[in-house]
DNA sequence: TCTGGGGTCCTAGGACCC
DNA sequence: TCTGGGGTCCTAGGACCC
């Protein structure tokens, strides 16, 4: 059987990119995008990192560098960036059967069916055709395996000479690029394992290939550390699911601008959180059973700290933001203590079916077909109208719950289009 | 003044069952 | 002196990802 080939496509500073899109005038120019709050980057071009400027730094502590080095400075724009991203995955689809959208800047392709020898050329293609009609640089790793494909796809950003293409198909090539990937590069290997690694003396992720005993790595590093393994060696472990995958659960949380120490006005925040994530969890048909709502203060600030936290678990799956609201305002009462700043809160919705399979209770109402007539019309009006059109009271008008500082906002070059797609 | 907002999967251990 | 053994389900918590 002929081995798989795995192409991983990845947007360059993807956020910064679309920005750029609209703003020819920073193409040389430093671009850096900022979290919501504008709090810290989460989105750098090559020219911002090469300023010292590190992935997640907060804004304030690097503000006096940035305004000497004349950076282009946004706060985020996910509207935008969520339309440019299906732009990018409609052109990846054309190359493709089988692609999965790994996340908002990245896809994985099915490139098993081209000829090894034509690999480069075809993965050169995509990359011309993406920058052409959406505008947007990407790079290209391609390989044996989705690991595999992702150290390739470093190399291609790193290297010069790639021009952001890198196939790894040949064993020497191989063994060069998993000498020179340093073990906590590697995907799936996270800031905890590679310090274990490490203390085993496997630095590298040729020294993990390697490895010779299996059962260390299993017990150490959990099943998926022992698949990582494999797929060093070129094994397809992490096959590509390209199903649209329902979430199995669905949270909503902010960071306030000011920080919240009322409990209505916590419970007005809640009631918009579980709003949202309603939306989304009818949006892919489904029910919860159980809701689950937070809030904490600020680990950075010098004030009595708290974590409050409370569950709910309902007897019937329900997808009804009122019922939900109803229960999620008890939460409030239960978790909230008097006296602490809270500067983050949110819910998770949990126990999410699929609507078809929700349990029905003998003891609890299930949602009732007015109900669902209702959310649907909610749901209808808010899409067509805009988010919040309709609304519980609970909500509130003033919005405490979504008002962020966003000193740095670009205008809405594509929100219209985005919200006229969604309504067919 | 100032530090994001989502998700996924795995394991261990307890509850419960026969 | 010794506590059955195995299976399943659920949950909490850790680790990782973008």
């Amino acid at each position: 059987m002929k081995r798989k080939i795995y192409a991983l496509v990845d947007c360059n500073s993807f956020y910064c990119s679309c920005e750029r899109l609209f703003r020819p005038d920073l193409k040389n120019r430093p671009v850096g995008v900022l979290s919501n709050n504008d709090g810290c980057f989460i989105s750098r071009t090559n020219e911002l990192k090469a300023l010292g400027v590190k992935m997640g730094a907060p804004y304030f502590q690097v503000k006096d560098l940035c305004e000497k080095n004349n950076v282009a400075v946004f706060s985020s724009n996910f509207a935008l960036y969520t339309n440019i991203s299906d732009r990018v995955m409609n052109t990846l689809a054309k190359f493709t059967p089988h692609l999965e959208v790994y996340s908002v800047d990245e896809a994985f392709m099915d490139l098993t069916f081209i000829a090894s020898k034509d690999l480069d050329s075809y993965a050169r293609e995509i990359k011309a055709c993406v920058e052409r009609e959406v505008g947007i640089p990407v790079s290209i790793g391609v390989s044996f395996s989705k690991t595999l494909a992702k150290v390739a796809n470093h190399l291609g950003k790193k290297s010069e000479k790639a021009k952001g293409v890198v196939v790894l198909t040949e064993d020497k090539l191989l063994d060069i690029a998993l000498e020179r990937t340093p073990i906590g590069d590697v995907w799936g290997i996270g800031r905890a394992r590679t310090e274990q690694l490490k203390a085993m003396g496997i630095t590298s992720a040729k020294k993990l290939r390697d490895f010779k005993n299996d059962r260390v790595i299993q017990k150490q590093f959990t099943k998926v550390g022992l698949m990582t393994k494999e797929e060093l060696a070129g094994e397809d472990r992490f096959t590509l699911d390209f199903l649209y995958q329902k979430k199995k659960e669905i949270m909503c949380s902010r960071t306030f601008a000011d920080s919240i120490v009322d409990m209505d006005d916590m419970k007005q925040a809640i009631a918009n959180y579980i709003t949202d994530a309603c939306e989304k969890l009818r949006e892919q048909n489904s029910t919860c059973a159980k809701l689950e709502v937070f809030a904490r203060t600020s680990p950075y600030k010098n004030t009595p700290q708290d974590y409050a936290f409370a569950e709910v678990k309902l007897l019937s799956g329900t997808q009804d933001t009122l019922r939900l609201i109803q229960v999620g305002m008890k939460a409030v009462e239960k978790m909230f203590k008097p006296g602490f700043e809270y500067k983050k809160a949110g819910v998770r919705l949990c126990h999410i079916v699929d609507e078809r399979e929700s349990q029905l209770s003998l003891f609890e109402p299930g949602d009732d077909t007015r109900s669902s007539q209702l959310m649907r019309v909610v749901d209808l009006i808010n899409r067509r109208e805009g988010d919040g059109t309709v609304k519980s009271m609970a909500c509130g008008v003033t919005n405490i719950a979504f008002r962020m500082n966003r000193n740095f906002k670009s205008p809405r070059y594509v929100t219209g289009y985005s919200e006229l797609r969604k309504v067919n």
